[in-house]
DNA sequence: GAGTCGTTTGTGACCTGTAACACACTTTAT
DNA sequence: ATAAAGTGTGTTACAGGTCACAAACGACTC
């Protein structure tokens, strides 16, 4: 029943070849200070000689720790289309990547799992059955007291990938959204627009929710109607694209004018645009189109989007390091990082002319 | 320096609670069918009470098991705009598993690595190390004969999810990449094209190269001249839908004329439409495109794109499945399955008019 | 009433590392 | 010279499961 390739060496297998104590040969394998240069030296041999390699299902038992981190995606499938792990990320800052012998170590591996909200502690129970060392939380839709998720954490070190504005106990590194907001609200406000709607992702994620709360309430300052809105559907199978296409029809069919709309981020927009399209519609000609994330695509679609870059990579490096600290840590403060979000205009928004204008319906 | 989250109790405490030995309780944990009812809601009872959850790497260490399966890309970023799987979920004493896909149900869980080739074999190692269940190889550009790699693997049950025609020895579920450019190509011969231009992946991939030699034959075959080929950069940290961009650029560059190109995927696609209209090309006016892998956006764009479908959920459930089994049966006769694609006909290609057509150049 | 059998349960070894402590054997301080 | 401190190495006890085997027990046979 056991795998057919245990033939491993061990460290007592390595110890006798090297006529030392197996102990001696664990402190040559995590470094410690007290041993002799010779005999590291005749170990060392030995490990190479026999190819050794350490077991780390012994190791996990003793020290507790399993070089894993485990990313949890709460409710959704996490936005693999964002570029996520460069490898590199998965060694410790200041110890370099790309070693190759088993005395350098290994690194950390990520373990992916996806869960529903209310599934959220149970996954962390396992998450402590399999002693991983933290956890990279991307549950944007999850509405939690940071002393509750705390409490199912359990000592597990945790960061947040997400906005979580109200959170002070927990460390996160999130995107200013409602900054975000501004600019797309403002450029398309400078441009002259007047009727601006918007389609949200799903108002169940915390971002989507700020998003929408800003448009409003920016629109109201500037004395404007806020115009007409969707939600995103993602509660089925459906792509962000076909969505976006779902939603924008949606929109039209509300039958309120508007010469403007904000997607929620760059896939959608292509279905978005697919929908202005087909009701014979043009953009920037007819309707400005603002979104988010600026995606490798967004400059390449016809008009190049007009959209709300976050700098993702850097959004994930920070959450590491952040998650980093916190394993060599346990008890530092918790930091809440908040980025800024910048604006990149392209060819799918125009200004508004003063006179003649169709607007869409 | 343990983590201060230890007081989980053990399969001893709960022996202690229900009144048995260890022993039995590891049987209620492993489902043996010997024991006797009235005990097994005892140890089920005290497991409840006291919140025990078997400590992973305890049982790793007995078992040589470790309920991971762990997916290496070599060389590249797993692509995760195709779905993968739903990832796994542990299954917790007493309670059945609760879902039905293969990797829920028997509750394993995915680590996901990247490596280089020369890596491999390192990566392979730690894999045997981390005791992984089995791997899912996903390396396009892997060279390598089915010995060596199976030395490498050194008795893990290995799935390769790429195309290795050649491969008899090892298991692997592909798709038919002949099939999918006889489908290109043919519906623009019949379309009446007679220069077809390409735009492949990087030759670099076996899967490209399949597709780059089936162009070149079929067109030879037709009596006709492979028209202008460039080959899709993708040493750079680019992203596809520029790759794309570059290459259909480089395809101009070339001078000769063609009248449809064959674009490697859905999102170098977009580059490439750009392209062609920054030339003041229009398709399928000017140009007829095709391309691979029907992604979401496809039927979006600005013409809706004629591709090749593949079923790539399709291709991950059968490997997955053929993993299993191999986990199961070690020695079970390897499978080469061969899926085989779809064409799927939408606006970005068109008859060619018998006559007054300029073509690219 | 002893022998056989099958079921259920317990005992102790084992898997492979690390931690804590003990023990020689220096070297330095008093 | 003697105590104190510091080095390098070995001994032993874990960590928390599983496995092999033994033992207890009742039922059944003869």
């Amino acid at each position: 029943m056991a795998a057919p390739r245990d033939n491993r060496p061990t460290i007592r297998d390595v110890a006798h070849e090297a006529g030392v104590s197996h102990q001696t040969v664990s402190r040559v394998l995590n470094d410690h200070p007290k041993v002799a240069p010779a005999t590291r030296t005749r170990v060392l041999q030995a490990i190479r000689k026999l190819g050794y390699e350490r077991n780390l299902a012994a190791q996990m038992l003793t020290t507790q720790r399993s070089q894993i981190i485990q990313v949890i995606t709460v409710d959704g499938k996490f936005p693999f289309e964002v570029p996520l792990l460069d490898p590199a990320h998965f060694w410790p800052p200041g110890r370099p990547p790309a070693r190759t012998t088993p005395l350098e170590g290994l690194g950390y591996s990520a373990l992916y799992t996806e869960c529903t909200s209310e599934n959220l502690g149970r996954t962390l129970e396992i998450a402590a059955a399999r002693m991983v060392d933290g956890v990279f939380l991307y549950a944007p839709k999850l509405h939690i007291e940071d002393d509750e998720l705390l409490a199912l954490a359990n000592g597990i070190p945790l960061v947040r990938r997400d906005f979580a504005l109200e959170s002070r106990r927990i460390t996160w590194v999130g995107f200013d959204q409602v900054r975000a907001t501004q600019l797309a609200v403002q450029h398309l406000l400078d441009l002259g627009h007047r009727q601006i709607a918007i389609v949200t992702g799903t108002l169940r994620a915390i971002n989507a929710c700020w998003r929408y709360e800003t448009w409003r309430k920016l629109l109201l300052e500037h004395g404007l109607e806020p115009g007409p809105a969707a939600e995103g559907d993602f509660t089925t199978t459906k792509s962000a694209v076909e969505t976006g296409y779902d939603a924008m029809r949606q929109l039209f069919d509300q039958g309120q004018p508007f010469t403007a709309v904000i997607l929620a981020n760059d896939h959608m927009a292509v279905g978005a645009l697919h929908a202005i399209r087909e009701r014979g519609l043009r953009v920037p000609g007819d309707i400005s189109l603002v979104s988010y994330d600026n995606a490798p695509h967004a400059r390449f679609l016809d008009p190049p989007l007009t959209t709300v870059a976050f700098d993702f990579d850097l959004q994930n490096r920070l959450a590491f390091q952040f998650l980093f600290e916190q394993i060599q840590q346990p008890h530092t403060e918790p930091h809440q990082h908040v980025l800024l979000p910048e604006l990149i205009v392209r060819g799918s928004t125009r200004a508004l002319p003063r006179s003649g204008r169709k607007s869409a319906n």
